[in-house]
Parts: structure tokens; sequence; C-alpha cells
DNA sequence: ATTTTGACTATGT
DNA sequence: AACATAGCCAAAA
């Protein structure tokens, strides 16, 4: 198990309820910026093992990346089960992205 | 060893 | 906003 892996599994199990991330946000999120398509891999064959919301994955542009098929309806359900709202067959990710906590991000401007 | 294959993305029309 | 293209990179063939 590579480190960039446990990473990814990592993030996608701490991805909270009603928001979502994309492919490439895990990537860079566990350490490697180009890798969205490894973290679609890690998801193919870790995500039952490891009981990962792998649901709350979506593309960059906040659309279900898989086919009816393969489940797609199912996610949307389960995503829309959580609050998540669809406009036509996306996301805002605007509203429901999850930020991983950046390393400082105590209060800047806290007034005291 | 080389080629193909994706649940991807950034960028340019 | 929708489509094409070129990068991407590890696993499978």
């Amino acid at each position: 198990m590579t480190p960039f892996t446990e990473a990814v599994i990592a993030i996608i199990t701490n991805i909270p309820e009603g928001k979502v991330m994309t492919y490439g946000q895990i990537a860079r999120g566990a350490g490697s910026p180009r890798g969205a398509r490894q973290v679609v891999r890690i998801l193919h064959s870790m995500s039952t093992k490891y009981k990962l919301p792998w649901y709350r994955v979506v593309n960059a542009q906040g659309e279900i990346a898989i086919q009816e098929d393969e489940g797609s309806s199912l996610q949307r359900m389960y995503l829309e089960g959580e609050g998540v709202e669809f406009t036509g067959n996306k996301i805002d990710l605007d509203i429901y992205r999850y930020h991983l906590e950046p390393a400082g991000h105590y209060e800047s401007g806290m007034p005291n």
C-alpha cells in the first residue's frame, strides 16, 4: 500500500455528508497533483473493501463520472438523499465542494 | 518492453 | 455552455 493510496483513502473517508470532492482535488490533497486517474483506480478497487463514500466523488465539472450501467443513478440518489441538489445533471461545486483543511487556517481577521 | 485503457483535467475554440 | 485535444500515469493486456 503506497502512501498515496493511504492518503486517498483517508481523504475520501473524511468527506462529510452532503459534500463532494473531485478526483483531481483528492489527488492533489494526497500529494499527486496529476493523479486523478489513480484516484479512480483506487476507488474502483478499494471502495467496497474500505467502505468508502465513493458516491461523494465527482468530476471537476460537478458531474457524476460513471455511466448508468455502472450505477450513476444510484450515486445521484445517495447524494440527493444527503441534501445535494442537482441543476440539470450537475452539482454546484461552489456550494457542495468539501475543502480540505489547508495547512494554516486559524482566524486571520479575528477581532480582539 | 510496448501499447492500450480509463469513474480525469486544464486549456483552447 | 459545449466540444475537441493534449497531457496524465499506473495497471492490464
